[in-house]
Parts: C-alpha cells; sequence; structure tokens
DNA sequence: CTGAATCCAGATGGATACTG
DNA sequence: CAGTATCCATCTGGATTCAG
C-alpha cells in the first residue's frame, strides 16, 4: 500500500516536471505571438515578425527567437541577399505546439470570460 | 479578398489574446504544482501544499494561493480550529484545468526527451 | 536588414523574522 | 497554523545606440 502510494506521487512528480518543461519553453513575454505569427504564415522574416508581434522590441525579438530555436521550435535561415535577411519558420517540433496552443486559447477564451466579463 | 485577410488577421489577435490570458493565469514558478498538489488530494492546507511543493516559500506559496483564487481557480476555507487552519481545494472552474495541464503534461514529456535526452 | 551592446527601471523571488 | 513584513539579489524587459 505505501508503496503503491510511493509511485503514484512519483509519478505526480513526473507530470508535474514534464508540465514545468513545457510551461518553461513557452514562457516569455512574447513566444506565443512569436509562434503564432510564423505558424500563421508559414515563413516569416525577422522584420515582419517585428511587425506582427505589437510592442516587441528587436532586442526581445532576438532573444525569444533564440530561444525558441534553441528548444528546436523554430528554423533559422539565413538567405543570401545583400543585406541578408532571415528567415523564420516551424520546425515539425514546433508545429505539434498547435495543439496546445489550440487548447490555451479555448481555455483563455472561457477564463476570460468567467473572470474579466462577469 | 483585403476584408478576409483583415478578419483572418482579427480572429488570429483573439485567439493570440486568449492563449496569453491563460498563460498568465499559469505562469508564475509554482502554481502548476500547487494545482497538482490541491487537485491530487482534493483538499489540502497550507502546511501541507508547502510540504508537497519543494522549494517553495510560504512567501510564494501565499502569493500564488491569492493569485489562483482571484483567477477563481482555487476555494480558499477557513476552519474555525484553534489555532485556525486553511483548507484549499480546486474550484469547478479550476477543475477545467486538467485537461490542459495533461496536454502540457504529455508534450513537456516529448519536448523533454527532443532537447534533453538527444 | 538583423541583430548585439549598453544602460537602467521595475518585477520577481529567496531568507529571515514577526504577528494573530 | 497561516500568513505578513522587510531586506536584498537577481532577472526581465524597454529604449537607445552601434555593427556586420
Amino acid at each position: 500500500m505505501k508503496c503503491a502510494i510511493t509511485e503514484f506521487q512519483q509519478e505526480q512528480k513526473k507530470r508535474m516536471r514534464s508540465v514545468q518543461d513545457a510551461m518553461d519553453a513557452l514562457s516569455g513575454k512574447w513566444k506565443i505571438a512569436i509562434i503564432s505569427s510564423i505558424c500563421c504564415y508559414g515563413k516569416r522574416r525577422f522584420s515582419d515578425i517585428l511587425n506582427d508581434v505589437e510592442g516587441v522590441s528587436n532586442r526581445m525579438l532576438s532573444k525569444e527567437l533564440k530561444e525558441l530555436e534553441l528548444n528546436q521550435l523554430v528554423k533559422r535561415t539565413v538567405l543570401p541577399t545583400q543585406p541578408i535577411t532571415v528567415e523564420y519558420e516551424l520546425t515539425e517540433h514546433g508545429n505539434t505546439l498547435q495543439r496546445i496552443i489550440s487548447e490555451l486559447s479555448d481555455w483563455g477564451t472561457v477564463h476570460r470570460n468567467k473572470i474579466i466579463g462577469k
């Protein structure tokens, strides 16, 4: 019995760690918006995203894109133009986020109506 | 045509805002762990959660619980004991999070294997 | 065009001590 | 027991400037 409880708690800890991993990859003020911008168009250039995502600075955009790239959620491609341009696109792994984003969106809508729109 | 594009972009903005609302409610270093602790046991006391969630301080626990309560995700009940004890439980609305947490957990597991376990 | 570097204000969070 | 108060270090993110 004690063993069963322990196992259950172990499972619980693993779940929590996984959720935290996911949250870490998605946290940051602009990541979701950046991902949305990119996946919305397929491919997107730095300056395009800068325009899409209202309020983001180049400093933040650069930083968050770098993190997304580290997490293999977006792919960065430098084009041999003059001056250079850079294209960002979602990786296959990044695309698996759409399901989560969709769920978050649905829940967020309900939540907003519940809290703000009361 | 231009109208259709505009409508699409409007929709996209709404989605992004909803996702952001959801993320706001869930962000914070301990919220997920706190919710997990509570929903795992049904009802949970302050000091219990303090023990469940490794590393959290009473200061942070208090703060995050207050935010969760504001977002109507947990319900706080003071018991007339001496000294007083306080019970926390998930609200109905808070319970709707389980689906999201489950999705996040699944994705987080895949993500961890992809990034860390390579 | 795509960033990196610098500076700086405000938010976040830990440690500790204290209260009803 | 369940917080609150205070102090302080670190992190976050904005504005601006510079560079390849």
